[in-house]
DNA sequence: TGTACATCAGTGAACGCGCGTTCACTGATGTAC
DNA sequence: TGTACATCAGTGAACGCGCGTTCACTGATGTAC
């Protein structure tokens, strides 16, 4: 979904010639594992997947210009051919987690069984969520300032909650809007305390966060 | 609970009779509104106020120990002779923060009428996140690292779910915890959707935000 | 197929900044006598 | 009531660091002829 595999052949194997042709300057070779090519070919996908791996490791505080570009093999000037700032990248990281919980959702939704299908939203809220706390932090938190500027972002969003407000209509059409509200908020606060450890040293032992999540939704939702 | 008031003279007063007796010397005296003294009498509660005041102003991610010292009105390095770190100083604050809710759930947990009362809470676990979005971000963000080994912290944290899980008990005996975890996380979810804008470009327009906490409760606990 | 050249996408040095923290110091305070 | 002195709680300079961002540069690429 993510790297369109454009046609175009590898710069690696130019590079790797160029290095065959200059084998004679040995002084010049830098004993690097993987030669790396001048032009990156993909770098802007490269620097995504880098972010999302630095969110994972670091979190969503913790990330930082210099630390992707440095997971993404390149020098920490290199994102600005490709990026205007850093808050340009996490909005488009940002983005991109709100389509990833967007097509979640969407799949979830095809279960016939409105009731079910509400259950089966709420759980995968929470499942993403815990998946990757550091991105749902960075799309909800205020560690990406000026979310309003982005309108891709935006309609990412409004996608997501658009397939919770669908089930929740479909499932009872008079109350829809309070009954996909009340689901949000649920599945919302829910994963927010499971990925802060809110949870963790309470008198009320959680051992299966899934099995939980699915309880609380079916009082909750009135199932 | 923490400043043992000892009964010693405020210093302001003797810092007034030495600016006094010092009177002659006008080039000394600083075109300052408030004189200050030297030995400050109460800083360490002035730094919790001040940080208060930051995190109100700069949000959770800005705030600094050198803006807690300027917002106190002492050098930089003052703080360091009531606080180790600034970990530990935000760890306090979280810590007042943790029972200030806790206090307020408390006395509204008078309320006799059980699912009145499981109202309330929501309604002012919402209206304190609402109040005092940073702090709230402070209690359960990432952003005060090593939350276990603060012992008074997690105490007031214990002590506000306390009140949530015995109003909980209180409604439904046998449902207790689960009524409780499903009421934490409605309000902590709404709480977070409404400090962090989630719900302002919505199609759902949230007019009044205690009447849609009323409202959600309402559903969610089966009232 | 070659060649000249404009353009693209990297590099690495540098800038300025603000941060947490440390340190030697000094003024103020409280106490023993 | 004085005085000497230990202790407390400030100050301001400094350190080292990492950050976002800029800049002049250079290697690689694609295209016109």
């Amino acid at each position: 979904m993510e790297v369109k595999k454009t046609p175009i052949k590898k710069a690696k194997p130019a590079v790797q010639s160029t290095v065959k042709s200059a084998a004679k300057a040995t002084a010049k070779r830098v004993p690097k594992i993987a030669p790396k090519p001048y032009h990156h070919g993909n770098l802007r996908e490269s620097l995504l997947a880098a972010a999302d791996a630095v969110l994972a490791e670091r979190g969503a505080q913790g990330i930082t210009l210099r630390d992707v570009a440095k997971a993404a093999g390149v020098s920490h000037a290199a994102p600005y051919h490709h990026f205007a700032s850093l808050n340009e990248l996490l909005a488009v990281v940002a983005e991109r987690a709100f389509t990833t919980l967007g097509d979640a959702l969407e799949q979830v939704s095809a279960e016939p069984d409105t009731g079910e299908r509400l259950l089966k939203i709420n759980g995968t809220y929470v499942a993403c969520a815990r998946a990757q706390p550091a991105q749902f932090r960075l799309m909800f938190g205020p560690l990406l300032t000026h979310k309003a500027e982005h309108p891709a972002l935006k309609a990412a969003a409004e996608r997501a909650f658009g397939c919770v407000l669908a089930a929740a209509c479909a499932h009872d059409p008079k109350n829809g809007p309070v009954l996909a509200l009340t689901g949000w908020s649920l599945a919302h606060g829910l994963s927010n305390l499971l990925i802060d450890g809110a949870l963790e040293d309470l008198p009320v032992k959680v051992e299966n966060p899934e099995a939980l999540a699915r309880q609380l939704a079916l009082r909750a939702l009135g199932l």
